[in-house]
Order: C-alpha cells, then structure tokens, then sequence
DNA sequence: ACCTGAACACCGTTCAAGT
DNA sequence: ACCTGAACACCGTTCAAGT
C-alpha cells in the first residue's frame, strides 16, 4: 500500500464524486476509497475546506489559458467565459461550491485578472472595466447555478395558477440552455462597448506593468 | 405555554437566522428557541426542507406584488427585478438557498410568471420571452449569489501575481454594487427588445386566457 | 514522519412511549 | 392530538497513542 500524498487524495477525491456525487464527498468516504482512516487525511490537508480547495485548483488549472491572447476583445471575452462555462458545466455542483465559498480565492482570481486583461485591452478604463466584468461575472455565476438546479416538474406541467408559464411550457422545456446563454451573452457583451474601442496590442497609459498574466497562480493568496 | 403552530414556528425560525445566521438554523436550536424538543417539530413540518420552504414563502409572500400593472414593460421588468433583488438582497443566505434548492418551487415560480407576463405584454413572443427571462434570471441570480460571497481580501491587497485586479483595487473596493448591478440591468433590457414592440393593453394573440396572475400562490404545485 | 483509535460535539430523522 | 426520550446513522475535527 502506497504512502498517503496530496495527488493520490485528490484523485480519489475525483473519483469518490464520480461516483457518489459532490455530497457524496465526506472524509469518511474519502478515506474508505483511500483504504486508510478519516483522521489520517488530516495529517496532508488542514481540514475539508483545504481539500476541497486543492481539489478545485487541480480542476481548474488549465481553464485561464482558453483565453485567446490576441483579436478582437469581445471575441477573446466571449471565448474565455464560454469555455469556462463548458468545463464547470461538466462538474455544476463543484462550480456552485466554488462560486459561493471561493469567491476570492486563486482559482476564481485568475479568471477576473483574465478577463480584466481582456476588457483594458479592449480600451475599457479601469471603472468601465470593473463594472463589465462584474456584469459579465453575474451572468455567468447565474448560468452556472442554474444549471446545477434541481430539475423540477416540466414547465407545462405547472398548475394552472402558472397560465402563462404553462402556455409556454412546451416551448420552456425544449430551449436550448447553451444557446440560450450564448444568446445573453451576446447581448451583454453588444451593450458593453468600451468608449474609445482599440485593437489588441497598443499599450494603455494607465496600464501597469504586468508579467504573464497566465502562469501558475500562488496557492493562495498568503504566498503572494 | 402556547401549543406549537406553524406560525409560531416560522417566527421562531425567523428568530433564530436573526440571531445565529441560516447556518445556525438547526432543528436543535429552532426546537430550543421555541423551549421544546427538536423532535416536535416533525409533528407540523415533515422535515427540515419543509419547513425552510414555509419560512421562505413568509419572507417572499409580497414580492410580487411590486410589479406594476401597466406602463412599459421594460420599467415594469425593471421595477419588478430591483424590488425582489433589493428585497432578497436583505437575507442573502436564503436567497442562495432560494436558487440553489428551491428554483421550481411556488414563490420562484411566482416570479417567473409575472416577469413572463411583463414581456409578453411587451410584445415578445414565447420563445423570446422565455428566453428574456432566463437572461434576466441568470442575472439576477448571479448578483445575488455574489452578494452573499464572502468578503475576502480587499482587492488592491491581493499579491503581485494579479497585477490589473491590484492596479484597479482601489476602483475596485469602492465600487457600488446597487449601481453596478442596475448598469448590467439595464443594458440586459435595452439589448432584449421585442421585434414588435407593443404599448401594454390590448391583447396577444396566441395569449391564453389568465385569471389574477398576483393572487397567492398553491402552497406547493402538488395543491393544483 | 505518518497513521490509528477513541472520543467530542454536532447534524437530521425515526419511533415507541407518554399525556 | 400533541409532545418527549432514546436511539440511529451520520457529519467534521481533535488528540493521545502507536509504529
């Protein structure tokens, strides 16, 4: 029997939620799949919160550097934010755990200093930029928790106090949601114009120095 | 000592988030706030989800009333929209628990169809509307899961590995989130116009016929 | 250094028993 | 009808003890 390691937690991790959901993911279960005790885990990670945080790290590591470096800045916006939303799709209540307890934590912060990236070179100034990508960030978080929410009663199978939601429902219940997203994102991202749009390249005055935005982020935010 | 009422009950729940938060709001300490055992409770509320989806239909019960009956129906979707935020806005922690649990149930669905009936009086057709609404949802919903994120640091504090997030901290801390998320609001509503736009009035076609849409609702969508 | 075992302080929930 | 008490099957976490 292999020695304990942060990398073979994590990927048992991985596979206790494959199989019995992100719920399903207690120390005690962690450590049945590790063939080892509950408390033994606590000798590599700090607590739960510390685990889950690593577990995030390993998967989202690769998310940032969808985002194209060059084009226009509503493409590379629109890239980066799609692509992100596919991969945390794949594992919604990851997602929504991340959104609501990680909020500021490094793996989220990478993709706000990406898409800041983006919107400044685009020719937002700072507020404008802030704002965007706050109003981008609602969007996406909203589609994200959306998805992982319980599926319910078909929309036309509402009672009749929902006439309106019953009349539409046939058409509720076949809607495209990717599109359905894509479609919001367009109109945000339209009604988003910088006021003096810029091609990707030229330097902004007030810009601050800044290294490869995308390398490996600090494992938190103390190490910075 | 008065006998246990689901009303004492609600009001003694409402105590208790007061005090000790959502989190702190167990059984346990539900049944001690009201000098009774926890198991009493189960007497009036099948469980624990039951009796927060009672607590939450007291706290939303007059949400959508807010909306106007008439005038345009991007001031009404506007008007609707600020006064649910703003009054979600006041128990994040429920809300959160609102979206992510509850999004099918009678106070969401409320909302869903009075949103609905402002755009389709506003000349949208049905998939538009579903679809200008599931915009506008994913919106809403994302502001107030970030409203109930945890502070964290402050922006212009975070370490040098995120330099346009320390560039424009201070931009970024001062920021205000009620005018931030009315800006998203309304460039969402000036991108989501009806092909046909329409003065509030005179009927769709394809309209089924609808009774009091703000009457209160079936206490679940089992009772329709 | 790395892990075990027992224990603590919690959860939601069930169910027989009391009044 | 309405509530209690004991118990069950869980949690995350701590800590002394083993090797």
């Amino acid at each position: 029997m292999a020695t304990l390691t942060k990398t073979r937690i994590i990927d048992a991790a991985i596979a206790v939620v494959d199989e019995h959901g992100f719920d399903g993911l207690t120390m005690r279960a962690l450590a049945e799949q590790l063939g080892v005790t509950a408390t033994a885990l606590y000798y590599h990670y700090a607590g739960r919160e510390e685990l889950l945080a690593g577990l995030v790290e390993h998967q989202t590591a690769t998310l940032v550097q969808a985002a194209p470096a060059e084009g226009a800045w509503d493409e590379r916006a629109r890239t980066l934010i799609t692509t992100m939303v596919s991969e945390l799709d794949r594992q919604p209540e990851l997602a929504v755990w991340i959104i609501t307890t990680q909020a500021r934590q490094p793996p989220v912060l990478q993709l706000h200093e990406a898409l800041l990236a983006i919107l400044i070179d685009g020719g937002f100034s700072p507020r404008d930029a802030i704002e965007a990508k706050g109003i981008l960030f609602r969007y996406v978080i909203g589609h994200l928790v959306l998805a992982n929410a319980p599926e319910g009663q078909p929309w036309r199978q509402l009672p009749e106090h929902y006439p309106l939601l019953r009349a539409t429902g046939p058409a509720h219940d076949t809607i495209d949601r990717v599109q359905l997203f894509e479609r919001g994102l367009d109109t945000i991202l339209t009604g988003l114009r910088p006021e003096v749009p810029r091609a990707g390249g030229s330097p902004n005055q007030w810009v601050p120095d800044r290294g490869v935005v995308l390398g490996p982020a600090p494992r938190s935010w103390h190490d910075g």
